[in-house]
DNA sequence: CTGTAGATCTCGTTT
DNA sequence: AAACGAGGTCTACAG
């Protein structure tokens, strides 16, 4: 990991064309050659940057300036570093990181749902999780009361996509006559008003999930830490 | 800008709970009080990270470490570091930075095709773009040589949402007897296949654009640099 | 290996 | 301010 603080200009070329007038900023280099440049703001987001595998070439331009040039062989993406002023290069080895732990995203949401269906609708029932079809798994597939298969597609946040991908499973799970008739219910931690619309124009049901609820209704040895 | 390299163990709390083990990392603390935390891989993504607005308060533990704690007043979240050994702990000031200058995305794409939409489909003429509709612009309204309306949804890569998006807008528009029948065209540098099979299934028609190709035809005084 | 769906998405633009 | 769409998306996972 190479840390340069320093005065540049970047021009980017590649899926588009992008240029960085001059400014001091950071340029972090990647042990595996990877360039991020950073200004004092933004969020994680660098203002440019080159994915690896990509290699950093060295050089000096005609007046005598530092210029890097760094380039994917893949995929043909350039970004040429104009350094006027450095004020500061340093070297570090840091070592492979062991990596983030992750806990909570939508995978654990399903997980709580199948353990507890009847959050959705009284008296629903698991099938399967990740039931497999043609066109890809549906999320939950369920029981109600009186029998009938209930698909749930679940999202963290409900938009008029999981809408879509939910319209497309029915339509195809209602083709099997084993199966059918199969009603919807789009669950989701939050849904935004056009996903309810459309879902409801569609006799899709939308359930909002409490994931802190369902978290205590959950045995909490399952937690990670 | 503060860049520090230190051994350290992360922890967060937000929208999900995410731990990284002992090891070590750069820490970048911008001047708006995000913190960054990465590791010498992966890509411009950091392992582990605070958006602003935040603040940064530093202490020691009862076993006299150092540890940060970084808090979110608007959402809550925290992030917690543990500093085991600072390798590198050095302050810069950057300035505001003057931002990126973008040249060449769906915009660029949809004013090239606008001016030459004949490329599309032989005899195709605009009648406007951003063409308004109740659930959204449709990117190119056009009429063919038969005065037929024609609706071209325009994408740089075209996924199976893109044929759902123009398939909304179709399906509203053909209500409107006015305009009806109208036709699809789905334009994309690059069509998945199951986008295609979906789009032809449905009756859209599917156009690979070309975009080198349009901006020769384009007038080249219209570019940034 | 390709393709698909999720993301602490981020980042604009528009309503 | 909220919402919708795009991203040089990136990234993990399934087929």
């Amino acid at each position: 990991m190479r840390l340069v603080v320093a005065t540049c200009q970047v021009d980017y070329a590649g899926r588009l064309t992008a240029h960085l007038p001059l400014a001091t900023r950071v340029l972090m280099i990647k042990a595996d050659g990877s360039v991020l440049v950073h200004s004092d703001g933004g969020s994680y987001k660098p203002l440019n940057w080159m994915s690896p595998p990509c290699t950093l070439r060295e050089g000096t331009t005609e007046d005598g300036q530092i210029e890097w040039t760094v380039t994917n062989p893949k995929t043909d993406d350039t970004l040429r570093i104009l350094l006027t002023e450095i004020f500061s290069d340093s070297s570090h080895v840091l070592g492979i990181d062991p990596g983030l732990q992750k806990d909570g995203v939508e995978k654990h949401l399903q997980e709580l749902l199948a353990e507890h269906p009847a959050t959705l609708s009284p008296g629903l029932t698991l099938v399967r999780r990740e039931y497999p079809t043609a066109i890809g798994p549906v999320d939950l597939m369920c029981r109600d009361e009186a029998g009938a298969s209930v698909a749930v597609e679940i999202k963290r946040r409900g938009d008029i996509d999981g809408v879509e991908q939910l319209t497309r499973y029915l339509e195809l799970l209602n083709r099997d006559p084993l199966l059918s008739p199969v009603r919807g219910i789009f669950a989701a931690q939050e849904i935004k008003p056009q996903a309810r619309v459309l879902a409801t124009d569609r006799g899709i049901a939308c359930a909002l999930v409490d994931y802190d609820a369902l978290r205590g209704l959950d045995d909490p040895s399952h937690r990670l830490f």
